[in-house]
DNA sequence: GAGTGCGGGTTAT
DNA sequence: ATAACCCGCACTC
């Protein structure tokens, strides 16, 4: 245990080098960091008491409470990510990666699903597991003390991102039913779920304007597709922020910021055009959508043979269904809902295409790894996120002047027990957090009138 | 219904 | 002893 006094050069984060999640003491620190929500790799993070998405512990990782019988800290361990069982690609060329479901019922209803991707030929929907931490999933460890929340993670996460905590969520809040009129409707909404997906999270955006440096990821659906209602491209195939040439598409935005236009235009697939593209030859882009629009997460609701015995395979990537999964007797024309995926008018799987199409391997972590040899299977380079890695950044103006040491034991007894685990009696308060809310107050305000205005 | 936290219990190393 | 994992329960939204 090092004890902390002071820091001016980390590197990590606020006060995130010296200490361990485990550790009887940890440090009171000068300074917090903004909240991370795609924390990759061996990272600690202290968040201040006032940071809701903390105290929800919260992650955009697909996390599952892990009991590791120890009431100071809580523990949570990686789901993995939902992805196709034939890899199948997306017309920009990336794949499905959904988010799989916490609940281990719906996880298992989940799996076996057929392939929301209208132009895959007979994929099914498998969990491939998180093995980003010596082969185990990664775990994220939480621990609350009276002016701290401490973070840490174990383990660099080998596989895509999944969809976006929000984004299914706020359809489903959307979701005034399935029926869908018209395009124009249905785009309409979609640029109203964009909206709405800025306001979900007011403490994160907040965060980022104010004092998070951490990346975040782009709202899935970019400011520039707001006012495509030009583009009939339906979910999974709109690619029209992939073009590398803005001229030459009317869909492309011509006023998204730079940096995210630099990220998606300077993609280059690195594989030939997926074979079910010759599908997409045959698929009339202009056609009005099925008047009973399904989303993805209503597919998951509906009442199907669940193949609990679907395979489960280490190396995913390089395992194609046999014949017989992509023929068996769940084949997907004879499914309902699979004809009327057909004719998508929604948004979904992830609106965040898997890094994974641009080759190279995952990042390596093996020195993290004190457990055992591991070789993490080659996935995609850091660099190839989708979204910008998070970076280490303070937060001056969360900065606090003295420094105390909290433990769990003798010391700590009170503060443990009685204050740092109750969320309601956060000891954090300055002018600012006002200042914060009141910033946060007008952006809702604004977005809420825009949405209202598209609905 | 799903997400989340908690805790008892089992298994493997 | 430690860690991962399963399961059930309760609570919340």
């Amino acid at each position: 245990m090092v004890i902390l006094t002071s820091r001016t050069d980390m590197s990590e984060g606020a006060a995130t080098a010296d200490w361990d999640i485990n550790d009887a003491v940890v440090p009171r620190v000068t300074s917090f960091d903004a909240f991370g929500e795609w924390c990759d790799g061996h990272v600690r993070r202290v968040y201040p008491p006032a940071c809701e998405e903390a105290r929800r512990h919260a992650s955009g990782w697909a996390m599952r409470n892990t009991n590791n019988h120890n009431v100071h800290i809580l523990k949570k361990s990686c789901l993995g990510v939902l992805v196709c069982s034939v890899r199948c690609r997306l017309p920009d060329g990336s794949r499905v990666h959904l988010r799989p479901a916490i609940c281990d019922k719906a996880r298992k209803k989940q799996q076996g699903k057929p392939c929301p991707n209208r132009l895959c030929n007979g994929g099914r929907l498998e969990v491939q597991p998180c093995r980003g931490h010596c082969g185990y999933p990664v775990t994220h460890f939480w621990r609350h003390t009276e002016h701290a929340i401490f973070f840490q993670a174990k383990g660099s996460h080998d596989h895509p991102r999944p969809e976006a905590k929000g984004a299914s969520e706020v359809r489903r809040s959307l979701g005034a039913g399935r029926r869908v009129r018209g395009i124009a409707l249905l785009l309409a909404r979609e640029a109203a779920i964009a909206d709405k997906m800025m306001t979900v999270k007011p403490e994160k955006q907040m965060s980022q304007k104010l004092v998070n440096p951490h990346s975040q990821p782009p709202p899935l659906i970019p400011d520039s597709q707001r006012v495509q209602l030009t583009c009939t491209c339906g979910p999974f195939e709109c690619s029209c922020r992939w073009r590398a040439d803005p001229s030459s598409e009317p869909c492309m935005a011509s006023t998204w910021p730079l940096s995210e236009a630099q990220t998606y235009t300077t993609y280059v697939p690195p594989v030939p055009p997926a074979p079910s593209l010759s599908v997409q030859q045959h698929y009339d882009p202009t056609a009005l959508p099925a008047d009973d629009i399904f989303h993805p997460e209503e597919i998951f609701q509906l009442d199907q043979p669940i193949r609990l015995d679907y395979p489960m395979e280490e190396n995913t990537l390089e395992s194609p269904p046999t014949f017989a999964d992509l023929n068996s007797e769940n084949s997907r024309p004879e499914d309902p809902y699979w004809l009327d995926w057909q004719h998508p008018t929604g948004s979904e799987s992830s609106e965040t295409p898997s890094p994974e199409l641009f080759g190279g391997c995952y990042q390596q972590n093996e020195g993290y790894c004190d457990q055992q040899a591991y070789v993490q299977q080659p996935y995609y380079p850091e660099e190839a996120q989708y979204y910008p890695t998070e970076s280490t950044r303070n937060s001056p103006i969360m900065d606090i002047q003295d420094q105390r040491f909290y433990r769990y034991g003798q010391d700590c007894v009170q503060t443990l027990e009685t204050q740092a685990w109750n969320y309601s009696d956060c000891a954090f308060s300055s002018n600012d957090v006002t200042e914060c809310k009141q910033y946060f107050d007008v952006q809702h305000q604004q977005n809420m009138n825009a949405f209202n205005g598209l609905l």
